[in-house]
DNA sequence: GGTGAAAAGTTAGCTTT
DNA sequence: AAAGCTAACTTTTCACC
């Protein structure tokens, strides 16, 4: 996983192209990219063995699989020491509807994206976060009402 | 796109494989599901095409393509006007480094995600959504530090 | 980086359960 | 109605230019 490998011109083209859709056929991509098949898979070969291309994924339609929605929650924990954290981490682990788990500067200290099936699902979060979680003092909930963007492509 | 399509233990377990590896091979996912390739491709062709299956994408290495970090930042918006929602909306739209945005319910208004290449580029993203976004009354940035899980897989 | 042929994977028609 | 078999077709892969 080397951090610094050169992307030239068609490179950037060629993860654009993927980013949009993973099982672009590589003699569609090759065409696109103005290459041939053989000289465009050396490439994609060379961007995934060397981690610029992290690994391909379907998208699911979250309603087509029965998740209403989606919240992000803002949490504070009591007591920042190492055993408190590491507790924390694990129990947010092992919860597979929280989605995302991120730990953040600011006054705030971490920030979770959970998926939830119905108002039950959502409130029995709550009261996981809220009583399960350890050490939890304070948590500020958002849910998500509209969606204007969103992305899993970066820009280049 | 059918919300309500049924799927079954079978589905679920091609669902589940292909969120973490949207490239498996017909031929592999048909075995890891204990069905035939043709059996297993009729039923990943009706997922594709009831909408259940969104779409397929790569996800790239963030570092690997120059992004040193995220931030999550949560915008308040002056006057809440159908004008002053849809000036900002653009704004957000127009942004490539913008990678999500969100109407959230609760005291604030929207959270994004944005990916940044180094301070500059972060100072850079708070100047413009102070400066240039219309009508933002207050924004509270939250650098994610450490990543304690990321996920685009939802569990069935 | 391109060419072309072998290997691998996809797909559709037909049969079976 | 859904799964399996088989064979044609498409795509990937790789040695060589």
């Amino acid at each position: 996983m080397n951090d610094d490998v050169q992307l030239d011109a068609i490179d950037r083209s060629i993860l654009n192209e993927l980013q949009r859709d993973g099982r672009l056929p590589n003699q569609d991509l090759a065409q696109r990219v103005h290459l041939s098949p053989s000289a465009c898979l050396r490439r994609v070969k060379r961007l995934e063995e060397s981690g610029v291309i992290d690994r391909y994924v379907a998208l699911l339609n979250p309603k087509a699989v029965g998740k209403q929605g989606t919240s992000y929650t803002i949490i504070n924990l009591e007591r920042m020491t190492t055993a408190a954290l590491a507790a924390f981490e694990e129990a947010v682990l092992a919860s597979p509807d929280i989605l995302d788990c991120f730990y953040v500067a600011g006054s705030n200290d971490y920030l979770i994206r959970f998926a939830y099936k119905d108002a039950e699902d959502l409130e029995r979060f709550h009261t996981y976060v809220l009583m399960q979680l350890p050490e939890v003092a304070r948590s500020n909930s958002m849910l998500v009402l509209r969606t204007i963007k969103r992305s899993t492509a970066f820009e280049l």
